[in-house]
DNA sequence: CTGGATCCATTTGGATACTG
DNA sequence: CAGTATCCAAATGGATCCAG
């Protein structure tokens, strides 16, 4: 009952939503070998926008995943860093993108092959690839 | 590099795009134990719509993760099964199911916590400037 | 039964500019 | 440096109705 994925009211689809969120997931990640500040992260995080950035970071940081350390200095620095709880996190993500690493190939392939057979017959038209 | 998620460019991108999709997620998590067919997939997935549901099965099935196979027949019955490769997204997938399970209470402790911590003025601030 | 089609509210996220 | 503020385009997803 406590951890049915399938019961919309199941917290445990506040982590999916959580996971769900691509730039969460690149943040583990990039946390994952110690503490970062935040132009790191966004400068290691390709296509980031700051705004986007910030919102995940503090999503993150109530949800007990990261820490938020502001050094009182000039110029300011923000240092960001997994808890514990967050460290843990490590594991299933490296499982994922393990996965998407290795699977990558099969995935596009299977696309391509869908998109030939769909537009053998009759192309003409370019269909917007999502 | 082919594996880099830090790359926007990188098709590894599409992966976690795919794996954010909540129902897909779920509908893999559904189909481990054999095929399912469309209506029985929707009433074990609550707060799926049908539309929704069609366009993740359609997603799925032009990226190699299951097969589609409709019986001509009265009343139409179309049955839904995993690859091989859709099988194999079983293990990383459900990693982080258990992760979810496991730590659900300890992410909405945290939040609570902020909650708290946010409303009141002062909850004796143990941190620096916030 | 299995969805396709349509309409629409809400959300999300990006670009840009600016501030403590 | 580390964001915030504002505006806005696009996508997401739901409700509803209908068709093969």
């Amino acid at each position: 009952m406590r951890g049915d994925p399938f019961d919309p009211n199941c917290p445990t689809r506040l982590i999916l939503d959580r996971i769900g969120d691509k730039w969460s997931v690149l943040v583990v990640l990039t946390l994952s070998d110690g503490p970062r500040r935040f132009s790191r992260l966004r400068d290691t995080i390709g296509g980031v926008t700051p705004k986007v950035l910030t919102q995940t970071l503090r999503a993150m940081e109530r949800d007990g995943l990261l820490t938020r350390q502001v050094f009182a200095e000039v110029p300011p620095r923000v240092e960001y860093a997994l808890t514990p709880l967050g460290h843990s996190l490590r594991r299933p993500i490296e499982a994922i993108t393990e996965w998407a690493q290795e699977n990558v190939e099969a995935v596009i392939a299977a696309r391509e092959r869908a998109l030939h057979a769909d537009a053998s017959p009759a192309p003409a038209a370019p269909h917007p690839v999502r």
